[in-house]
DNA sequence: AATTCAATAATAATCCATTTTTTTAAACAA
DNA sequence: TTGTTTAAAAAAATGGATTATTATTGAATT
């Protein structure tokens, strides 16, 4: 055991830095997880590993086949819609309590958020078509602050999944949107309205956020699937649909030794 | 590799198995789980176990310490409160979508579920006290029946996530309860109210049905809690509670050789 | 004698290196 | 093309080594 670094034990290590690469979108919707070459990446057993994408698996936050191993969970517009919808109706509910149940330290911690993520640019000085991590960040913690006080552990803890889940559609599909809507404004309202205690009114702004957010992803998800869909795949193995690579996988290293054969084939979606 | 006498692997095996023993209660809340003794039950080599017991972890069905190991998730009057909240939160809306959507089919597989329920018997004949496994499987199956048709994949997955939570507090709590509530007259008004497709009325049976259960189990919660709560215990090892043991845990094999000095002290509940 | 503390032993969690088994790719023949 | 056979790749599993934690013992202190 070698965990004496950072106190974590080598698992739990793993585990966070891999988990923060799929959300991070540094691991994308699809792409197969090797146990061998994470463990060379990681300088780590196979076992350490495999215990940590279990424990992703557990999440959905990557899929399983018993006898073709582990994928960062897929994207799909069913899915999409999905999960959009479940946001609303959750993240109403919580915002809807949250407003009910905050006190003024609550309202000051949501108007921070808030203003922090104001303050914060949109995109990075060098490349005005990446959206700015730290931009994301904030606005995760905008939302996160908001429906805090909603009095349930359960309640927040599925706000958090489902926002984990929609992060990676927007590190999948939002970057390539240049342009945004008036974000800025959406977001000055919802504020408005919390600390005005309108509920009614607060979920109709983030109803309409999350859903135009939607609209957005959605044609993406639609358009290029794959000129000609090969159907030579193997049989049991449908659940990883395989796409056509545009760009050689970052992450994830070749095989070690040859030139590659590329079994692994490339399922990375970049469009 | 042996996953060879029913397709599964080891790992899935032994994932199903443990998983099926804690939602079925031979497995009870707080115990701890350790890898060696469940290693050595199943025949397996103690990776597979870590492995499943991640996954297991990833569901929040047992708890993991770093440092420390695994334990069936605790309960808590909190988390029981919490749990039936979110249970009537969700399975309300997942009715009010299955009826607003479902058709003739869905409602005679509602019907006939009801029905098998229904003929069940409550308790065996041999135990007047204990609840017959059977009659909890058909009372799931008539829940999940007329959630089925809500339409969306996650919601009927939360849906099933809360119940099998909800089933650890049913399996450790309500077997002592001798008699129970009118239970079939509430099944019978919650079916017609479905075939009436009279959505409030069906939602209003369903939440006074999950509350006044969660009312008979919360006293239980809050009684014994021990008498001397003894604070010699290690550090940062509260997570998992110190409990008095009633009976020898029967599942969870004592060490292999010496008389056992009982340092995996007994953390089980009976009561 | 009772209590506290350090040293030691025992137990169990964590991890590794390797082997076995399955699946996929490649080569070859029909 | 289509089907077999062989070779490579990767998943799954093993068994045991390593390290952290808890229990125990015995001396030192109150």
């Amino acid at each position: 055991m070698r965990n004496t670094e950072d106190g974590r034990t080598l698992n739990t290590r793993v585990y966070d830095t891999l988990r923060g690469h799929i959300i991070g979108g540094m691991l994308l919707p699809g792409q197969r997880l090797k146990v061998a070459n994470l463990a060379a990446e990681h300088q780590v057993s196979p076992n350490v590993v495999r215990e940590a994408l279990n424990r992703l698996a557990g999440e959905r936050l990557v899929e399983v086949q018993p006898q073709f191993g582990f994928a960062v969970r897929e994207l799909s517009a069913d899915d999409l819609n999905d999960l959009v919808d479940m946001r609303v109706m959750i993240e109403s509910e919580a915002l809807r309590r949250s407003i009910a149940r905050g006190d003024v330290a609550w309202q000051s911690e949501v108007l921070a958020a808030h203003h922090r993520l104001s303050r914060a640019p949109l995109t990075v000085p060098g490349a005005p078509d990446a959206l700015n991590p730290d931009w994301r960040s904030r606005h995760d913690e905008f939302n996160f602050a908001m429906l805090k006080a909603c009095g349930s552990r359960r309640l927040f803890q599925m706000v958090r999944q489902l926002a984990e889940a929609a992060e990676l559609y927007h590190r999948a599909l939002l970057p390539q949107t240049g342009k945004q809507r008036p974000l800025e404004a959406e977001h000055a309202e919802l504020l408005a309205a919390i600390l005005d205690g309108d509920a009614k009114r607060a979920i109709a702004v983030l109803t309409a956020h999350l859903e135009a957010t939607r609209d957005v992803m959605l044609p993406l998800l639609l358009a290029p699937p794959a000129p000609a869909p090969r159907q030579t795949a193997p049989k049991r193995r449908q659940a990883v649909v395989q796409r056509t690579a545009k760009a050689a996988p970052k992450t994830q290293k070749a095989a070690p030794k040859k030139p590659l054969s590329l079994r692994g084939r490339a399922i990375k979606r970049v469009s």
